[in-house]
DNA sequence: AGCAAGATCGGT
DNA sequence: CCGATCTTGCTG
């Protein structure tokens, strides 16, 4: 997921709804969670109900609420039994995962659907201009301690902030 | 069955 | 800074 994390700002989410026109958004911004040693990754918990999907091969939804308000939005990297997610925090239009999922009408709903074959829901690769995508720390998750708090496993485009 | 905590956000 | 709001997972 270090290698598919930073190369998702810039490329398009895409919903298609059935009796609604398709809707694109770009990416703009994303956090890695990898494997059960990070300490701010669910999975660092063990393997449960919740968590269960991100121990599936990578291309599916990984969703879950938080804080009872509002869904995360999560795109499963890793291999079989290799828990590893990347939360989408932006797309053009909706900064911040909650207010993303909330635009979208993303919710337990679309829990597991697989991105590659869904003709719901996938990721697309348009045009890519020159985008410059920037790290920095992963947002919310002080309680993970210093060490995996401070790593650099945030990407976003350098326009969106 | 009860409880504590949470990859957030918007308002004081 | 604080509360909203409810699912999850752990304890008993």
């Amino acid at each position: 997921m270090l290698e598919v994390a930073p190369g998702l700002p810039g490329r398009y989410l895409s919903i298609n709804k059935p009796g609604f026109p398709l809707q694109q958004w770009m990416i703009t911004e994303v956090e890695a969670y990898r494997g059960s040693d990070d300490l701010a990754c669910h999975a660092s918990k063990g393997r449960t109900p919740r968590t269960e999907v991100m121990y599936h091969t990578g291309g599916k939804l990984y969703i879950y609420l938080i804080y009872g308000i509002y869904w995360m939005l999560n795109i499963v990297t890793g291999e079989a039994d290799n828990p590893q997610a990347v939360l989408i925090r932006g797309v053009t239009g909706f900064d911040g995962p909650g207010k993303l999922s909330k635009g979208l009408s993303i919710d337990r709903s679309f829990y597991g659907i697989d991105l590659v074959t869904s003709d719901l829901i996938w990721i697309e690769e348009k045009k890519r201009e020159s985008i410059k995508v920037l790290k920095g720390t992963r947002i919310g998750i002080d309680y993970a301690g210093d060490i995996w708090k401070n790593k650099q496993w945030r990407f976003f485009v350098s326009n969106s902030e």
